[in-house]
DNA sequence: ATGACTCATCCAATGAGA
């Protein structure tokens, strides 16, 4: 089973090649970001004819996650992160799709810093920990997938020396990102990857992309269920060299059949 | 240090992204 994460940067105006991406890629289940599409304009029919159910909490102009799955049904589980009652951006959608728990994450920015937009990245932050903390101790097979707005190490950017002072890089939020693996999470990419290089974000600016100037911010986490039957970790780079193209690459993992399952189907 | 680019918005100039 493959499940990718792609923030879209627009849904609409990024049809073409999100329908293009699909039908290369064959992901069974898919996490949108940044749609910034209301919930009406969501291009649920396109995505239909191209063989996925979709679940989407959009919202006009800005943030916005959807969940697609070619592999069946998908059953809502959460709408948004408890413990802000007044937080009116969407950026938390939650769902259950063939067997297993699918988070679709859209973390904010925190930029500028300090400032109100740093504190409520932090707060939302903490909001996610206490779901992924509940997720975990379900003891079901789980994967948080998104844009994380967070840069865990050196490793995962072009110039370190360059971000020390960005909301996605200082050490308040990759203790937070590092507390949050400390949980029981597995970096599904950097587990596969040790020591690499490895970028999912290149910026429109300065020809990022030409110059492989790029951040590691989309990840995706599994829980130790999941852990056990990863067998295959990539970022779709390929698709940022494409026209029109998202600031971001699709990220997918391949997990093995779960063998647990199998061995009821068999009776054995 | 700034701004470069791209998206969405009642179409123009602005906010947001990272």
């Amino acid at each position: 089973m493959k499940i990718a994460t792609y923030n879209v940067n627009g849904v609409n105006g990024r049809l073409p090649v999100l329908l293009r991406w699909l039908a290369e890629a064959r992901p069974d289940i898919v996490c949108l970001q940044e749609l910034k599409s209301p919930d009406e304009r969501f291009p649920a029919d396109a995505l239909s004819d191209a063989g996925y159910r979709a679940l989407w909490h959009g919202q006009k102009s800005w943030n916005g996650v959807a969940i697609l799955s070619r592999a069946g049904m998908i059953h809502e589980t959460l709408r948004g992160l408890p413990g802000e009652p007044e937080d009116t951006q969407s950026r938390y959608l939650e769902a259950a799709a063939n067997g297993v728990i699918v988070a679709a994450l859209y973390l904010p920015n925190g930029n500028p810093r300090p400032g109100p937009k740093f504190d409520y990245k932090l707060r939302w932050f903490e909001r996610l920990a206490s779901r992924a903390q509940e997720l975990l101790d379900s003891g079901l097979p789980v994967i948080l997938a998104g844009d994380f707005n967070v840069i865990p190490t050196d490793q995962d950017v072009y110039k370190p020396e360059r971000w020390t002072e960005d909301a996605l890089f200082v050490p308040e939020v990759r203790e937070a990102y590092a507390r949050l693996l400390d949980q029981g999470w597995t970096d599904a990419l950097r587990k596969m990857h040790p020591g690499e290089r490895i970028y999912t974000f290149w910026d429109y600016f300065r020809n990022a992309w030409g110059r492989d100037a790029g951040l590691r911010i989309d990840h995706l986490l599994l829980s130790p269920a999941l852990a056990k039957r990863l067998k295959a970790a990539e970022v779709d780079s390929f698709v940022r060299g494409w026209e029109k193209t998202s600031d971001h690459a699709p990220v997918w993992v391949e997990l093995k059949p779960d063998r647990t399952a199998r061995r009821s189907i068999r009776g054995s």
